[in-house]
DNA sequence: TCATGTGAAGCTATTCACAGCA
DNA sequence: TGCTGTGAATAGCTTCACATGA
């Protein structure tokens, strides 16, 4: 075990060389250097040297690294190696795509249940997964053994399905809902609002960062 | 005009700040004290005073912020004070999702067009926008002087599809293809790939940071 | 020679702590 | 008193520069 603590900002980016990695992968490149994995990245030779040796040497002098093999190492340290179960709540449009999405090109994680509470949309089937109520979640988290979830439901909902996902026991929440919550001790949670992206590209395009760069 | 550029970290918080704003504002509540509005965003009191100081004094000493006033502020700030013109290029569901949300919700934005380049989708209509073909972006990029554009292709698709939109003159794109991209100087790219948070999620709950908090 | 891993330096961001004002 | 705005202090992050090894 390590004895010290990770930053999150690394945390964060190892995803980012992760997905890369496998690309390269899956296109049979053999090694890359740093220097080369920084170009694609827009991200510094010396960061990644760094980021990664946090971790372990991973690196081979004069060569630099082994793509296969420094990609299942990253996906050793994210705890991917076998999938993660997860819980979709909200079965509008955005779930939908999310899941299906994940369902279809995701190998690390599995759609284990989507909820609702629209009758509608309960028991309707989104890529072969079917809708369950929302009333049953705690049940169906603790069958299933769902350790995430993503919420998708209206911003006026997400406190309550939050409160209930966190009752549940669920540890790790991604939430696309627009608002802010709080979540109890213990639990991790990011919030995914892709309209404060847009709005802070609308600094630079028409707002007071117009011309910076 | 400021002498110096403010730092994109900060750019970014503003958004949040204003989400919650508008929130309140909503609600009725007249003014609030840095300390709350902390409280509320989980971020600290004196990081949200030099946030705002950077732009100008907002505050009163003694009372706080008045709430309608500092959001109307941040909204100038961030250029939001009249509509902003996007495009939307992947009509799937993801696309449609993001494009009715914005439609029906966001007064700050306005979907000009939204493209595919499935015969079968061109022509369709999304949240009463109808769905144009990828071929006649250029064109119709200019006749609606579109600013900013949202990808929501896949992945083997977004390079290509940031191209064109870099090539007819669009200078803020919001891409949430999982894949990295190489965009022309001068024109500011945002990814959002949920998937890497999902995976950053993952190393709290399953990898080696298991435990941590 | 080439490229890693890493201590040290440099830089950026956050937090403190308090003067100043309503 | 209560709270802002801000210089100073601290903490955190990134980059440099080089010893080391293949």
């Amino acid at each position: 075990m390590r004895k010290y603590k990770i930053s999150e900002i690394v945390v964060k980016r190892l995803p980012l060389y992760l997905r890369c990695l496998t690309y390269l992968d899956k296109m049979g490149v053999p090694t890359i250097s740093s220097h080369e994995l920084g170009h694609k990245l827009g991200v510094k030779p010396s960061q990644i040297r760094k980021d990664l040796a946090y971790f372990g040497e991973f690196g081979k002098q004069g060569i630099g690294y082994e793509v296969s093999y420094l990609r299942g190492e990253i996906r050793h340290i994210l705890g991917l190696t076998e999938h993660i179960r997860v819980a979709v709540v909200g079965a509008g449009k955005l779930g939908q795509a999310l899941s299906e999405y994940i369902l279809l090109k995701r190998e690390d994680f599995d759609i284990a249940a989507i909820f609702d509470r629209d009758p509608q949309k309960v028991g309707m089937e989104v890529g072969g997964v079917k809708v369950s109520h929302i009333d049953d979640l705690r049940k169906v988290v603790q069958e299933e053994q769902i350790q995430m979830g993503i919420v998708t439901v209206p911003a006026n909902a997400a406190q309550k399905v939050i409160n209930f996902m966190c009752d549940a026991g669920i540890q790790g929440i991604l939430s696309f809902a627009p608002i802010a919550v709080t979540v109890p001790e213990g639990v991790r949670f990011y919030n995914v609002d892709f309209t404060m992206e847009l709005q802070s590209l609308a600094y630079y395009l028409t707002g007071q960062g117009k011309g910076e760069f």
